[in-house]
RNA sequence: GGGUGACUAGCGCAACGGUAGCGCAUCGGACUCUUAAUCCGCUGGUUCUGGGUUCGAAUCCCAGGUCACCCA
């Protein structure tokens, strides 16, 4: 949509399109003068940040004659008649630019005796400069580069938001995310922070000896977890496919396979609502080690989250939403049965019957349990109902109902439990670990259970992955596996409330369709 | 899925049945130490969308959209 803008003399501008329009004329303006508003490159000697950080014991009003170049986005402009400052924002920080007629003429006039009128009136907030000149302090005390010569990299045609109050329409931010990352640094932090988690996961699962193996993400069947998948199509193969859930049985095959220690961290999809914790498609990591059991898991998890944070936060002790996350281990650990019976009171273990452990729940102010098919289940609501939101420091629950966890080996000494761990923090589940089901007998019975349950019309159970079961029958050693939630260790470490903070571009519905008349 | 609330200029916000305004940004002018620069001047609107009530609707009613928060 070229607005024809004919007016030589500059409209005054304020809509949207007439700023857009106005800055266009810039756009050709630099080009009748021989300058590229679209450059192809520039070489900076520094970042923002090593030049604060270099200079930062430089006197105020103090030059020193050493040669710098620097790019970034210009963020603030302040113009007197022969005198300007401008604020240049690059990935690491901002730095003030101070920008002399004299001097820039000087250099520059030889090619474009228009250079400082140019800079004035051809240069916006938003456009992506270079600079070279050298160091100054201002007698105010703003570090400086007093710039000899300069470039425009990239001419902007959109106007940045109020440069005090910003961008704080969330929607907007969301589906602007590159708006958001130019105006708000913390942001860029909290990106940077995920980016530091997942590497710190890395390196740790690297030096360890783990192998990250990549598997794939459609599928024929869904499984892993009980959840609703997302189906797509094949066209040459006519058939429909399964974007994954996880990736457990997947990594669980390359066990059997012979590797003793693999991982992967990547992404799975679940067709599920949309809240603060839940995105469509989110970022796990999911590792396996053989000869190793829930309680190596453990060690394992707190290892590596402590890294994370250590890495992301720089400290074991963590801000979050106003409380301190204390990472330091061990962790506390306790069994479910132990964590209701600490908030309820209702001992578990002493039910006979599911009509006992429905009306002895009921009672004490448990909903939902009517249509509990077990004990298990009855205790599962019980402490996600009482126990979950109240596990704000890091927090193992031990040894899960079979009948909640298909996938668990059962609990060595524990009948009806398995041996299995999720890890709560700040009131939500942040891991899920298991010794994991090695006997394909016992793993049949419980797929086919899950497959039963599927026909019934249970949409997020899936059917017998009959492959997985085979490779169970060639022999898997014993195994431990861990799952995070990258998402949710993200919130933590970054102080975020909702997961659309942490994920760069959420699903969010189109705003509007065109609407064509 | 249910409830509550928000949506007005590029951005941040007023106006709550009677002429749609303010700040910043934009545009024009002045200005060599500013940093929310200052001073002078001028622009800029499908009030989320569609209906309805009314002499008159940003405002009241109905339906829809998107987002947020709470609940399931």
């Amino acid at each position: 949509m070229s607005a024809e803008q004919p007016s030589a003399s500059s409209p005054a501008a304020s809509t949207l399109e007439e700023v857009r329009a106005t800055r266009l004329q810039k756009v050709e303006q630099l080009k009748q003068a021989g300058l590229n508003p679209y450059a192809y490159r520039w070489q900076s000697t520094h970042t923002a940040q090593a030049l604060q950080e270099k200079f930062a014991d430089l006197a105020n009003g103090e030059e020193v004659d050493v040669e710098v170049a620097i790019a970034g986005r210009i963020l603030a402009r302040r113009v007197f008649g022969k005198l300007a400052f401008f604020n240049l924002q690059d990935e690491t920080g901002t730095i003030q630019l101070y920008l002399e007629k004299s001097r820039i003429q000087a250099q520059m006039g030889k090619q474009n005796e228009q250079a400082f009128t140019h800079l004035k009136q051809l240069t916006d907030v938003g456009d992506i400069i270079g600079v070279q000149g050298t160091l100054k302090r201002t007698e105010k005390g703003e570090l400086s580069v007093y710039v000899r010569e300069y470039t425009v990299l990239t001419k902007s045609l959109l106007p940045l938001p109020d440069k005090w109050h910003g961008l704080t329409d969330i929607a907007k931010r969301y589906r602007q995310r590159y708006v958001d990352l130019i105006v708000n640094p913390t942001v860029r932090e909290t990106f940077r922070r995920r980016a530091q988690i997942t590497a710190s996961m890395r390196r740790y699962l690297d030096e360890q000896g783990f192998i990250e193996i990549e598997t794939p993400v459609l599928n024929t069947e869904a499984g892993g977890a009980e959840a609703r998948p997302f189906v797509t199509y094949h066209n040459t193969l006519e058939m429909d496919l399964y974007l994954r859930i996880a990736t457990e049985l997947h990594l669980k095959r390359l066990i059997v396979g012979g590797f003793e220690k693999v991982f992967e961290l990547g992404r799975i999809f679940r067709n599920e609502g949309i809240s603060t914790r839940h995105n469509p498609e989110f970022t796990t990591i999911e590792i396996y080690q053989a000869y190793a059991d829930y309680n190596d898991m453990m060690d394992l998890t707190e290892a590596l989250i402590g890294a994370a944070a250590q890495s992301a936060v720089g400290s074991l002790q963590v801000p979050y939403q106003g409380e301190t996350i204390d990472l330091t281990p061990p962790w506390r650990r306790m069994t479910m049965q132990e964590a209701v019976v600490e908030k309820t009171g209702l001992d578990f273990s002493t039910f006979k019957t599911v009509a006992a452990a429905q009306k002895a729940a009921t009672q004490a102010g448990i909903t939902g349990v009517e249509d509990c098919e077990s004990i298990g289940h009855i205790l599962n609501e019980a402490f996600e109902q009482t126990v979950e939101s109240t596990l704000i420091q890091p927090t193992f629950i031990l040894d899960y109902p079979v009948e909640i966890s298909p996938l668990a080996k059962p609990h060595r000494s524990q009948p009806g439990l398995v041996e299995r761990f999720e890890l709560f923090i700040v009131g939500r589940e942040t891991a899920n670990s298991f010794s994991e089901l090695t006997d394909p007998i016992d793993q049949r019975q419980r797929l086919e259970a899950q497959a039963a349950r599927k026909d019934a019309g249970d949409l997020e159970a899936h059917g017998v992955d009959e492959d997985f079961i085979t490779a169970l029958e060639y022999g898997m050693p014993p195994t431990g596996g861990l799952g995070i939630g990258i998402d949710r260790l993200a919130m933590l470490l970054s102080d975020a409330a909702s997961i659309r903070d942490v994920i760069a571009f959420p699903l969010l519905k189109p705003e509007k369709s065109e609407e064509e008349s």
